[in-house]
DNA sequence: ATGAACATCAGTGTATACAAAGACTGCTGA
DNA sequence: TCAGCAGTCTTTGTATACACTGATGTTCAT
């Protein structure tokens, strides 16, 4: 593995779990240290950062990003946007049966859930096939691209909510309707299930935000 | 200003201007030679470029990205599904005053047109206030920011449509449409306004591309 | 003549040395 | 005591040397 992919993929993964703070300095030499590379290929790293917005030029060095409150907002009605269309022209245009394969493993996702794996990599692989099943269904690399630098920023966020078993179970119904809407190629439809599962995710953050802070400094 | 800023600078304006076709290797030694930076500024350009979906990476070194009819289609999807929720959020949340102004400018703009700069610099400046106004209205940096990468693919594209004095008159006439929908604070009818636009500037683009082809080839 | 193995080389990936810019500290003067 | 200034020192920006990889061509054996 190169060692700027290898400088990349640590920085990213610690700012995305959020060992690196929002705020904190990234020195080069001190980060070219931590992570046994040298300056060159971590500056790569840093400027790859800096292009998906998870980092920020400041004064002296790049600073890791916020994210407050008010970018959640933007940031998921960027996502409407970006994932209604896609939804709906998934609907056009995808194949019917690989998404009703995907809806029929979804609505058995709350076994999953249930299961005896903490880190619910079962359900979270299955949600990534249907993201990946719309990105080829659109058949648009463009609009593919604008959502796949959006999902970086996303899972910073989910990081932020407590993924707990109720909210999961929902989202998986959520996510089967979408998967039906699409199957059944009604692109309104799969649209307005995506916009409705959006707004769902982002109370729940919203309100575990709320309750993060409240039990912080309350 | 820094040597990185200026290669970046440098390669970008050839690839939009197409002074470096699409395919052309950017090898690094030749273009750190050429553009008088060393090899390590340079590299930070490509990955600038890269990033921004200028330049891709092809076996050995970055290539320069190809634009096809089938790409131009996916771009003003995007861009519809973009610049169509800007102008809405626009319209809701944007200040009249400002965007009644820039209508009462545009509607004058085929003086512009028609006056003795050959490179309309005039009208292209209006235009961009008008991006700029609606960027600054709708308050979402991800939005903004998605729009902006996305301009960067259209100006290469523009350069391949002749802007002659009749289109440039319609296109003013749109932006001009647009402006007073959002002014008016009316939000689907400045998405509409806003498709209406870009799909007559993709008629116009596809079909000035259409007859180069024939005019190359035929 | 053809195929395989090896050598050579072009070109990227990485490290490090050097240069320049900017911030912090301590001093001086009012 | 505080403002201004200079010096130093940290940190980034740039250049270059070195390492490694993959490709290409050549040679030798069959």
């Amino acid at each position: 593995m190169r060692a700027s992919e290898k400088a990349y993929a640590a920085l990213r993964d610690d700012i995305v779990e959020w060992r690196l703070a929002p705020g904190t300095v990234l020195a080069e030499v001190e980060q070219s240290e931590r992570l046994g590379v040298s300056r060159t290929p971590l500056r790569e790293a840093l400027g790859r950062l800096t292009a998906e917005g998870l980092t920020t030029p400041g004064g002296r060095g790049v600073v890791v990003t916020d994210i407050s409150l008010e970018d959640i907002d933007e940031l998921f009605e960027l996502r409407e946007t970006l994932e209604g269309k896609a939804a709906a022209l998934a609907a056009s245009r995808g194949d019917a049966a690989t998404f009703e394969q995907l809806r029929g493993e979804l609505v058995r996702a709350p076994e999953m859930i249930n299961g005896n794996d903490p880190t619910r990599h079962e359900y979270y692989e299955l949600v990534g096939r249907l993201d990946t099943a719309i990105d080829a269904a659109i058949s648009n690399s463009y609009l593919a691209q604008a959502m796949r630098s959006l999902r970086v920023h996303l899972v910073r966020i989910r990081r932020l909510a407590a993924d707990d078993a109720a909210r999961l179970a929902a989202a998986a119904a959520e996510h089967a309707a979408i998967a039906e809407a699409i199957a059944a190629g009604n692109p309104r439809l799969a649209e307005a299930a995506t916009i409705v599962h959006l707004h769902r995710s982002l109370s729940h953050v919203k309100a575990t935000h709320a309750s993060h802070h409240k039990e912080h400094h309350g």
